[in-house]
Formats: C-alpha cells, sequence, structure tokens
DNA sequence: CTGAAAGCGCTTACAG
DNA sequence: CTGAAAGCGCTTACAG
C-alpha cells in the first residue's frame, strides 16, 4: 500500500491541492513548498491510485484520433478491430477515425491534417515513412502512438513486431522443410521497406541453404507483378521454396495453383487467402505479427496515458512473432 | 456510461445500502422491495463501476491459496512466477503457497487440508485426476480455480491448453519433416493421463504417415525409462521421428546424444534442456502452452471475482498453443 | 427490514 | 500562491 496524497499532504503541511499540482506540474505553487513536497513524494515513493483516479476520470470523455490505410486491406481492418474492441471497454473514450486506401503519402498528410481539426488528446496512426510525414507528425503536441511501422520522431510509443525475427522464423521453417538445403526465392514489396528487407535478412541469417542460391524479387506489394514474378520462378524449375515476405501473395498463390506446381511456400500475416491456403496445405506455415493486438496494445497506452496518467514502461512495445500452421486454432489473442 | 446505485436508489425509492444488499444478495431485504430493485437493475442494465469497487476494496486484504507441485517440476515454476508476478500486482493480495514435489495425491490432499486452515479466500490448484481429491475439492466452499488439468467439479474457472490442439500442431510440423511419411514414435508418460492420450490423437489425426507406422509408447514420466526406451527406438532403426508428448524429455535427448543419432525430435513445453537442444537443432520445435500465463490468468480471474466481484465469462480459459522454433524470441507472455 | 453518514484516494472548481 | 469543500460510485458500520 503506497501513501496517499492525503498523507503527504500532512507531512508537508500543505493542502491536498497543492500537492494534487505539484504532481501534475500545474503550476503556481512557491519554490519553498514544491521542493518540500517532492521530497516527501520521493522518499515514500508515492504512486498514485487508478482507482482513484479511474473514478474521477470517468465522468470526463476523451477524444483519441485514429489514422489507418485499412481500407482495402485486411490486415489493418485486424489492427483497427483490436483498437476498437479495446476503445469498446471504456465508456468514456472516443475514437475518431479518419481512414483511407493504399499508400499514399498526401492522402495520409489530408487524412492528418483533417484529424488534428477534430480536438483529439491523442493520435494512433500507423505512419509512412516519408520526409513529409515525419516533418507533419514532428509539429503535433498532444502525445502520438505509433502502430506496425516505427519512424524516427518523439512518441509516446511503437507498437509493432520484430521484423528481422520473422524472417528468422520463416528460416527456421525452411530448414526443417529442406534438410538438405535449397534454391530459395524470397519476395518482398520494395527494398526500399525497412521491414521487408529485414525480413530477408532474418531468413538468410537463419536458413542453412548448405550451397544452394537464396534470391530476392520485388513486386511493389502488388498482385499481378507477384503473379507474374511467381510464374517466372515456378518454370525457371530452380526453387524449392518461395518465401512471400510481404503482399502480393494471393497473386502468387494463383500462379501456383494454375501451374500445378508443387514448390514449396512459406508467407507472412494471415488474411481469409492465407488462411485458405494453408488449411488446404498448399503453404507450410505462415508468420503473424499479432495485428489484433497491435491495436488493442496502443490503445491500451493511449488510455493508461489519458485516464491513469501513466506511461509505458518502454517506447518499444513488440508484438510476438506466431507460428502459425495448418491446424493452428483462434480466434486471435486481442 | 452505465446506471449507478444512486440512481438506481432514487428510482426504486429505498436508499443505496438497499440496492447494495439486492446487488449482493445480502438478504434482509422485503419481497416487495427486491422485486421493484430487480427489475430496474434489469431495465437499465446496471454494470457496477470498476474503479469505484476497487477504491472501497483497497484496504481490505484477499487471502488466496495455492497448491502447486512445482518443487522439482520446472514447468509449474512457471506458472508459480506468472501468478506471482500478477499477484504483486495488487497490494492487497496475499499469496499463501503450499507446494510440495511429485505427483503423490496424499501429498496433495495433505496441502488441500493445511491450506484450508489459513483462512483463505479462494483456492488455485493444480488438481491431480483422482477420486480423493475431487472428493475433498467437492467439499470446499470457497471459489476454486483449476491450472493445467481439468477436473469434473465445481469451479469458478479452468485455465489450461488444448491438449488435442497441441498434439496437432506437432502433427503440422511432423508433415513438414516428413514430406513422404515416415514412422513415428510418440512417447507420453501414461495413457491414464487424459492430456496425454489427447495429444496422441491430434497427432495422429494431423500426420499423414502414408503408409507407415505411428507407434505409442510410455515412460511414466521417468527420465531413466525414457532414456532406455528412446535407445531402443533408436537402435531399433525403424524410425523417423520421435515425438516427446510429455516429461522425460531429457531423458531422451540423452540417449539420442549418446547414439549419435539424426533422428528428428518434436517435443512439448520449455524447460531449459529443450531450449538449449532447440538452439543447437536437435530438436526440430516444441509445442508450449503458454505455463507464465496459466498462472497470471489463474491470478487474474481470482481477483475479478473478489475484488470486482465479476466472474470470466466463460468456465473455460484455454492458453494458446505456441509453436517455438530455434530462433524464437522471449521473454514469454505473461 | 431500512436509511443516513462516513470513507476509499483522487480531482475540480471556487474563494481568498 | 493556497486551502476547504464537494464529488466520482461504491461499501461499511451503525442506529433505529
Amino acid at each position: 500500500m503506497s501513501i496517499t496524497i492525503k498523507k503527504i499532504a500532512e507531512l508537508s503541511n500543505v493542502s491536498r491541492g497543492t500537492v494534487d499540482r505539484v504532481i501534475h506540474n500545474r503550476g503556481g505553487v512557491s519554490e519553498e513548498n514544491r521542493k518540500k513536497i517532492e521530497y516527501i513524494i520521493k522518499k515514500y515513493n508515492y504512486k498514485s491510485n487508478r482507482h482513484a483516479q479511474g473514478l474521477v476520470n470517468s465522468k470526463k470523455t476523451f477524444r483519441v484520433g485514429v489514422v489507418i490505410n485499412n481500407i482495402g486491406n485486411e490486415f489493418f481492418d485486424y489492427v483497427l478491430e483490436g483498437l476498437m474492441y479495446e476503445a469498446n471497454k471504456s465508456s468514456n473514450i472516443n475514437l475518431i477515425i479518419k481512414n483511407f486506401k493504399g499508400y499514399d503519402e498526401e492522402k495520409q498528410i489530408e487524412a492528418i491534417d483533417s484529424i488534428m481539426k477534430e480536438n483529439i488528446q491523442a493520435l494512433i496512426i500507423n505512419p509512412f515513412n516519408t520526409k513529409k510525414v515525419i516533418e507533419k507528425l514532428s509539429q503535433i503536441k498532444i502525445p502520438i502512438v505509433l502502430m506496425n511501422n516505427d519512424i524516427d520522431i518523439e512518441k509516446l510509443a511503437f507498437v509493432g513486431c520484430d521484423y528481422y525475427n520473422s524472417g528468422q522464423l520463416s528460416g527456421d521453417i525452411a530448414n526443417i522443410a529442406l534438410p538438405s538445403g535449397g534454391n530459395v526465392a524470397i519476395i518482398v514489396g520494395s527494398y526500399k521497406i525497412r521491414g521487408h528487407v529485414e525480413r530477408i535478412e532474418g531468413f538468410k541469417d537463419a536458413f542453412k541453404s548448405k550451397g544452394k542460391q537464396v534470391q530476392t524479387f520485388e513486386n511493389q506489394d502488388d498482385d499481378e507483378q507477384s503473379y507474374l514474378l511467381t510464374k517466372d520462378i515456378i518454370l525457371s524449375n530452380g526453387y524449392d521454396l518461395i518465401y512471400y515476405a510481404a503482399a502480393g501473395i494471393s497473386g502468387g498463390l494463383k500462379a501456383i495453383a494454375e501451374t500445378g506446381s508443387k514448390i514449396k511456400v512459406i508467407t507472412v500475416d494471415e488474411t481469409k487467402a492465407v488462411r485458405k491456403a494453408l488449411a488446404e496445405g498448399k503453404i507450410l506455415a505462415t508468420i503473424t505479427q499479432q495485428p489484433y493486438k497491435q491495436g488493442s496494445r496502443s490503445l491500451q497506452i493511449v488510455r493508461d496515458y489519458l485516464v491513469y496518467n501513466s506511461k509505458p514502461l518502454d517506447v518499444q512495445n513488440m508484438t510476438g512473432n506466431r507460428v502459425h500452421l495448418k491446424n493452428m486454432k483462434f480466434p486471435v489473442e486481442k
């Protein structure tokens, strides 16, 4: 049981209001009193009572902005679902959502501008890693939580996965599937995207090709390009396994189905198409990154900050990489 | 924002105390008032405010009993660790722990008898599935949470994994490792233990032997027996893979190391020995069941009941089965 | 069987 | 710059 504000007030011969002012840096406290109170707080290791704060704040209303490009993107639909599920637990948290389709930086800038007019107290965003977005977000004074993609700005937290480790796990599966090594094709969206490159590195570090080749390709996250690329790879007849380390998986699966190839496949994430292919035995395994939890955890962090006045222990909040196999049971973790 | 007790009191023309009596079935309320109040509660879908209850209860102290056979059993050490971690979050929850070694039912009965004298308000236990234990636990009036092993008694909750699915996932890995099928030896502790049999069934249902054999063996959860059994299996030269579906894994690994066999291995759970063998490439994969979370979740359920007066949505609380590979990152989920 | 009052640990106006 | 009082939604004695 920690010390209380009342007790601190008594020990420092001031009122509870003054203690409250010091604790929350509200200003308007004499230098002398501030020092005295801060001393007591430290000495007795004061921790505010979560229940008391929650009770007081239960009549307030908090507006939280969300900028997310989930339209036409199943992965981010799950992220948003987790976010909304968690928000619904608190009747006093209102979500203001600006969503759009694709990776056009102008659209994201527009969404940010528009949401900042909504009088929100915190922003949750899946940010694009461009100069303009970084500049824009750096201007913002309210706390920001970055989801899925980390960029170099000041933030309350980042919530996302370890891409390198995701790649390693794919390499582990490849080792089980190809004990004598093999030729592997890795397909990512673009070498410009950090997460994609990290997955390639992780795979290469973990996989033992035993003298054979690991080749990498780009499909621009596009199903059509992925389809054509996969056909080439299969027709070349030189590969034992394809690792799809980003989007464009259904395009690739289509090519495999059409050619009737029995090539081994490892993927990332878990869209409906992936789940179906996994169930049919067309994919060995897929490495997922808890999308649902990326959303729910982000909102938890914002709530802890707004309602309970507490920051996450670490700015980096990693979601786990999960190996999903044919018989993996759901539902997903929230 | 739900309706409050104050509001219910106004609407039913009684005091808040009387509403409280009805909500908590404390008795001593006239039939008429009870009905009126219950009607209002239902009509406005009253939900108690967690913060208010927590605040009131923050001065109370709760004693929670734990009976666990973690001595000399690394798996249950993790379970207990999760339990204690979660308990430490609440300064008003005290854990009374009775732990012992092994699976002797007399020792468990003794631990239960002794802990029931400790004036505890809830019991968390990993129960043995024997007649005597069932009888003993059936007498107990305080809420009980069963961890890891479910038995047929009235309980607040069961927290544990889906053993059948764990077996299925092992079968999935075996399919990746043995694409042309193979002869598999499954070693469990005893066919009398439900979880062991369920893992066998799950494996058999998922694995495609393609005409080859799946044989099962018992090692009585004993490393020495496991060692001898494994030697026999290896020397018989007829097997492609061993699936250790229970304890006795280090004994088995020792036999494999001594014979220098390259046989493929799948295990369950993650003791230090397993982690080491996984890192060295001697085990393909191990299927874990979130032991840490089995402990923390059990305590959460007890706390929700004692402090917040709320029961889990479902008596069955399943922890997830995780596929851990060579490069799986830690720490474990709490 | 019932109600009025005090209190849990905070924050929020308000008055000075 | 400071304090006294009220209130958040509950539960707990206590009095009748």
